[in-house]
DNA sequence: TCGTAAGCGAGACGGTACGTCTGGTCTTTAC
DNA sequence: GTAAAGACCAGACGTACCGTCTCGCTTACGA
């Protein structure tokens, strides 16, 4: 007979390193910017072998996803009407965006990412996807839409950072929010 | 009678590679990516020796933004209404980023300036500022906001690019310069 | 109780690469000579990577010290008189000068270390030293004169294989031990 | 009608740069050693243009045998008996060799020698074989005696220059001197 | 209690770019 | 023809990083 609940595998299970080299992602991205946070330097910071870091993550970039994922959480989307939704939801991300190190490491993969696929690929299924569903599920968008969406306040948070080492100040959050209300009244 | 124009610079003058390089270089990212666009594949496919290039840019990065920068060549900014100007810039720097090489080497600097000051201040002053002071002298705006529509609209495109593999359709292009239009009014 | 055997260090041990390398850089240096025998190619030869080369030793230079020693492992300088105890040492070093691709690689580093204060250290401390010490000890005499009689063996040596290109016959290396003998009797 | 007078030759005449070039090569050598004494570096010294000295040397190796040619002038081989000419003779070439730049060029061209046959024969024949003639013309003694004693002074003397980076003292010149005599009485 | 499956640390290794350097050739202008 | 100036080629050097592999050790479960 076999059980319900999965059965437990073989073997000395993982100890919880995950929040330690999260953390020493983080702020080793921080320090040192994307480019210079090599995997050697994070597992370091991290106080582990470099090994354990790709015996759970495959890639350096599928590490900084996760460790993005885990620096967002879930977006809050509840309540309100339409524009609360937005607005809220851009402030949020801008938010989280001009968190140190979480910055550095978003724009860090989005560049790896143009020049290979199958990070853009980990990227868009496992970091975009989750809050682009939440999104339409909210709104009542079509998916072109919200994509559109994304594009637009991620893409201009990005820019912003990148070109400038700084994260948007928030009166032009504020222009943000107020330029892209009306199209998704 | 000293002559008006400049003598000439002693010493074997440049041959016209350049042009040549800057080909040689689209063509590469076009086919390889950012990425494995190497310096010495570069060469190779322009035909000169490795040498030659470093001679002429620093870096990398520096060889990339004085490609788009020939790339791009001026904006075209000429005539009509704020809403025209500002709409057929869109649409131009769309079709470029567009361009097939263009908006990989775009996206790839991008992603390099990040974790480099240096790249990043080549960037800015080299490609970004002529743009940028040609729209404030255009529309009559403060820097702050030219540098902000310059955000929105360099940083959707990007983003599309960057994680689809793929530049914003016509349809999205139009759906941004209908949202941008009435903030900048 | 402790082991007596010291623990064997963490970590992948290292595979038995020197011994390659080392028959590979003089192969190499053979067929090309010194200056053509480019760290590329020996490790090619040797079918390891060029980093693993780098990893163990600092420079080119290093290497061929280390390649050296091996080759020429420790000096014959058991036993007899004193003048049977130098003849051989000459006809010893004169041997091991002869041997494809030893002499071609001592005089190179040896030229190398004309313009390289740093590569001079590692061949006077590394490779001459040992020698040097090792002679004192058998002969009773002081390091001055030492030095002086390795002055003259392997600078008539390697002259004769640098002038020429071939080294030295054992005539001329007769004539060589009936000249020096009488200095250090 | 043609004069009497030796027609100069049409064009520019050659200004005296050989002595300059030749001069700003022994202090660069000397300031700088022998690899890191470039072309660029003595022309520059030199104040006149690289293209120069390749025009007038085939190689760099060629330069320096040629400048070495000018630094040693002829042997004073005159006078006296065998032991004479012979101790003055090595005590002229070690008082060479301990000039400022002489030293390491010397030690320098021979080493690139090492890998580089054609560089060999410039040196054998233009440097070498001149002095050579004049000892085998004054001492009587055949070539390949010649040859010998050569390769035991000369190497002796750039052995000691190249691992120590000093040229040999006097008392070991005396010694040199003393263990020479005896085979070649 | 013992065997087996896996986590983990330490570090060697392959591969691939980067940017630097040098020797030597070629091209242009001026004298 | 000689010289200056410097562009250009070819190719080596040493560095950095990523991701894989190989050990030995440790932790857990199951028979």
């Amino acid at each position: 007979m076999t059980s319900s609940t999965p059965a437990r595998p073989p073997g000395r299970p993982r100890s919880g390193v995950n929040a330690v080299v999260f953390a020493a992602t983080l702020s080793t991205v921080h320090e040192l910017g994307y480019a210079r946070a090599t995997v050697e330097r994070i597992a370091a910071a991290a106080g582990i072998a470099k090994t354990t870091i790709y015996r759970r993550w495959p890639t350096k970039g599928a590490l900084i996803v996760d460790c993005l994922l885990d620096a967002f959480g879930p977006a809050p989307l509840e309540g309100g009407n339409r524009a609360e939704i937005l607005s809220s939801a851009i402030r949020w991300i801008a938010g989280k965006i001009g968190e140190p190190g979480v910055g550095d490491a978003f724009a860090g993969v989005f560049s790896d990412a143009v020049s290979d696929p199958e990070l853009r690929e980990i990227l868009s299924s496992r970091l975009q996807d989750p809050y682009r569903l939440a999104l339409q599920d909210v709104l009542g968008e079509p998916e072109r839409r919200v994509l559109f969406f994304i594009d637009v306040i991620v893409g201009t948070l990005l820019h912003r950072l990148g070109m400038t080492g700084e994260p948007m100040v928030d009166a032009d959050v504020d222009a943000l929010v107020e330029m892209v209300l009306p199209a998704f009244r």
